[in-house]
DNA sequence: TTGTATCTTGTTATGATATAACGTATCCGT
DNA sequence: ACGGATACGTTATATCATAACAAGATACAA
């Protein structure tokens, strides 16, 4: 039977932070299930939902994926950029350019809560690779 | 590239016109059906990609869902307000943002193929709804 | 017209992602 | 120990998306 309070949340952040690149819950499932055979799909959702609410976590909305914070400072919004070759994924803070989406956004009166903000594209090794034709 | 394609293209651009908010694929196929009753799945997320690659339809990524393109401007990145109250979405152009985010995430030798920008909040009807305890 | 190459849609099946609902185990304050 | 709150297990199902192949439509050359 099951360990009780956190100890999900840390399990599912470890195999996170190991893997460093975006995980689906299933695959975060799937490395689990090691551990605990009788793991479910809903103990995963609700580890993820708790981590990502702290900020340990963030969500990939345009893969439905996950993946760890990167950068120590947690509760900020980040500009995902997302390798499209290597699924690397590199995390950037700019406050600056939030503020202004912000009031970009803020115009007709819309009160911002949430940002999501990702970029795919191509590393610089990925993209040096293609360039060579490999 | 063949004419006949167009049709289910133009009806599925039909419903996403008619409905203003985001729909999912499953929305529309059920739109569609009254018209077309053997029509399943493939065929609407067939016509949706080409009308997203077209540009006359975004993805909503944080919502897995869809909606017709609001400014006449096709084949542009758009920042999209979604209003978790009422569901109704605001599209925005700023070209000079998006190019400082491009040149942020470059900063690192990324390439940037595609901007996902989503702002979750509410608009100013729903704001000030809630703001009076409705 | 007929043959055939090509493209779109239909059809079946399944894969992938996510949550509802409810019962039970554990924790914690008293 | 008791009672309440919460996290978890379990079962089932909802929702989103695509693979693979069959069948029908179109165009165009011979």
């Amino acid at each position: 039977m099951g360990k009780r309070g956190k100890k999900m949340q840390a399990e599912v952040l470890a195999v996170l932070r190991r893997r460093r690149v975006p995980l689906s819950a299933y695959d975060v499932l799937g490395e689990l299930r090691e551990a605990y055979p009788k793991i479910a799909p809903p103990t995963i959702y609700r580890a993820l939902s708790a981590l990502t609410e702290h900020g340990c976590v963030h969500r990939l909305e345009s893969l439905n994926a996950f993946i760890a914070c990167q950068c120590g400072r947690h509760k900020h919004a980040s500009i995902l950029s997302i390798c499209d070759g290597c699924g690397a994924v590199e995390e950037t803070v700019a406050p600056d350019l939030l503020k202004e989406l912000s009031s970009i956004a803020g115009k007709s009166g819309f009160a911002p809560t949430r940002h999501v903000i990702e970029i795919h594209g191509l590393c610089a090794s990925c993209g040096s690779a293609q360039a060579l034709g490999h």
